[in-house]
DNA sequence: AATATTTCTGCAAACCTTTGCAAAAGCGAT
DNA sequence: ATCGCTTTTGCAAAGGTTTGCAGAAATATT
């Protein structure tokens, strides 16, 4: 079976390929009753015009390439969902990539996207990403960019972020108010620059508060399970463990109650514990899981419309929203 | 600033296009001189291969679609990484769609991948798809297709399916072993065949245990909240209410068990509860949730692996794979 | 030095669509 | 019939790449 194009209608019903391409636009120019024919027969074939040539010929794909780390983490699912919203009310087309927290597939991906000449590209960067000549080459291309969730400073662009330093500095305000003095953060990768920002954030809180840093409760992990075992049971097994444990995300904060509980230590009473995502688990454990709420939805959604903003403007922006977060005072704290 | 071409590349270096070309792809008819040079200049220039003229020319784009109705779903997300994983080692790429279980969003999907001339497409259909004319398009265009998790059988082609009809049949065998005698289950939409396959197993399990059907134990919600918070407190506030209850879904149970508890049910003396999809809130809880745990991943391998079949036979196949789920038993029966 | 052989490069067509411009067709008025 | 006008259609170029084949250049053979 033969592709179908333009040409096989025009042959078949005498007309030219200029003609029929008019006619399926609806073009003005073009007769009702061929219109009419035109439409008819390009059903029964099932003409399904190529866009592959389209966008060739016009050098624009109106489609925006999206990368994130992985999509099972209900953020990013939440903000995708929230770029399609936008980006598709305003005739675009999204393309969904992942990089599972790999450099090298990012790289790839981003490649990928600028081979397919996208109008733009959205990415929340790999936890391992410590190169940038990828995004350098992007904004060399004049390929709109934004950055969201995870910042990176060396790269200039439009950004949607959270208000990381403070959402950390809250959560302990949190602890302090209940009598908690020895609190401890489990952070993420340290080249992680929002890992960085809530453990300035834990630690502007603690010197405010005029309490010593204690490096025995600073603890950094990557986002094995083995790696977040490893550093939940060093903290309980201290001499004089933390009273409050300050999380990078609820996964790490979920771990954490088992284990306590495990070990018999009683919650919020003798452990305190605040996560990061406010993810649907956290309502349902025992006890229920604090946790800073992350506007995932809305993040898309401004990341859409800086994209937008971005793609209707000829000189390259490089705009910045801080979205806020809120704490979600459960049981756990 | 103009797009980067071979043409470009070749003016500058007085080469011929066609010379570029192949210089690029490693041919190994140019000169060693002639190759470095190009790929030299490529770079300093951020040449990037443009993909839509390639694959325009090759009548074929190395693409597969993957359309599903949300990733937000961690069954989803983790089947397309499985999908992901095997079509990337062969070479292929994949395009990710969500449908938001919207049947219009369902075509215009199909509909784009088309228009893409995607190698393939691999779907789980919306559940409010209960027309198949844009699913018989992709056939009529032999494009490969292959259906997972959710099952039409008005289309003809490859399928990976699980065992739904054993799967719930094996959880009411559980309730029955626990002594329950009142069983209720709340399954999804009617249209959704997978919820009706469970629903049969359901029916068999009590028919083979020589119960009768009590139809007020029998409800079928949609996916949103409201409807699933309706269904539960009608089964609970019936005059004798079920003593263990299946559901679609986890997130059902999770509510069910949520609701039972805060009317004093003890679970699961009072009320056992399982659910499908063994997501990891299911051991935060408290009590612990029994699910069905279903191979996510390994379906994405599968279906993968069936495309792959499928691009390289020349007459359609319609290979059926019927995956093994796995009760996992926790407290809450 | 001329021929045969190998190595390297370029021409041109093809993929399918869109669109400016020219040309044809239709039609009413003279 | 002829002109002028409007309506409708077709021509051809452009977009960037790949690839079979022919041709040029370089090298080897006589």
């Amino acid at each position: 079976m033969n592709e179908i194009t333009l040409k096989t209608i025009a042959d078949q019903l005498g007309l030219s390929i200029s003609t029929v391409s008019r006619a399926l636009k609806n073009h003005p120019d073009i007769k009702q009753a061929t219109k009419q024919k035109v439409v008819a027969l390009a059903q029964q074939l099932d003409y399904e015009p190529n866009s592959l040539a389209a966008q060739l010929l016009q050098r624009k794909s109106k489609t925006i390439g999206v990368v994130v780390p992985k999509i099972l983490y209900p953020l990013y699912a939440l903000a995708i969902t929230g770029i399609e919203d936008i980006i598709t009310q305003h005739g675009y087309q999204v393309v969904i990539c992942q990089t599972q927290e790999s450099y090298a597939k990012e790289v790839e991906q981003i490649k990928r996207l600028l081979s397919f000449r996208v109008s733009g590209i959205i990415l929340s960067i790999s936890a391992y990403t410590t190169q940038y000549e990828h995004l350098y080459k992007v904004i060399r291309k004049n390929t709109p960019l934004v950055l969201f969730n995870r910042d990176c400073q060396e790269v200039e662009c439009s950004k949607v972020l959270i208000d990381n330093h403070k959402a950390a500095y809250e959560a302990v305000r949190v602890f302090l108010e209940l009598n908690k003095n020895r609190i401890a953060y489990i952070g993420g990768p340290t080249y992680l620059q929002i890992s960085q920002r809530r453990l300035y954030g834990y630690q502007k809180a603690l010197e405010d508060a005029n309490l010593d840093l204690n490096l025995d409760y600073i603890k950094l992990v990557d986002f094995e399970k083995q790696s977040i075992d490893e550093a939940i049971h060093q903290l309980l097994a201290l001499p004089t463990p933390p009273n409050a444990i300050l999380t990078f995300s609820d996964q790490i904060a979920q771990a954490t109650i088992v284990v306590a509980k495990q070990k018999g230590f009683s919650i919020p009473h003798d452990l305190a514990v605040i996560g990061f995502n406010n993810e649907r688990a956290d309502e349902l454990m025992t006890p229920t899981l604090s946790s800073i709420d992350q506007p995932a939805y809305q993040m898309g959604v401004c990341a859409a419309e800086l994209i937008l903003k971005q793609l209707s403007s000829e000189q390259p922006l490089s705009e910045q929203i801080i979205l806020k977060s809120t704490l979600i005072r459960r049981q756990s704290a």
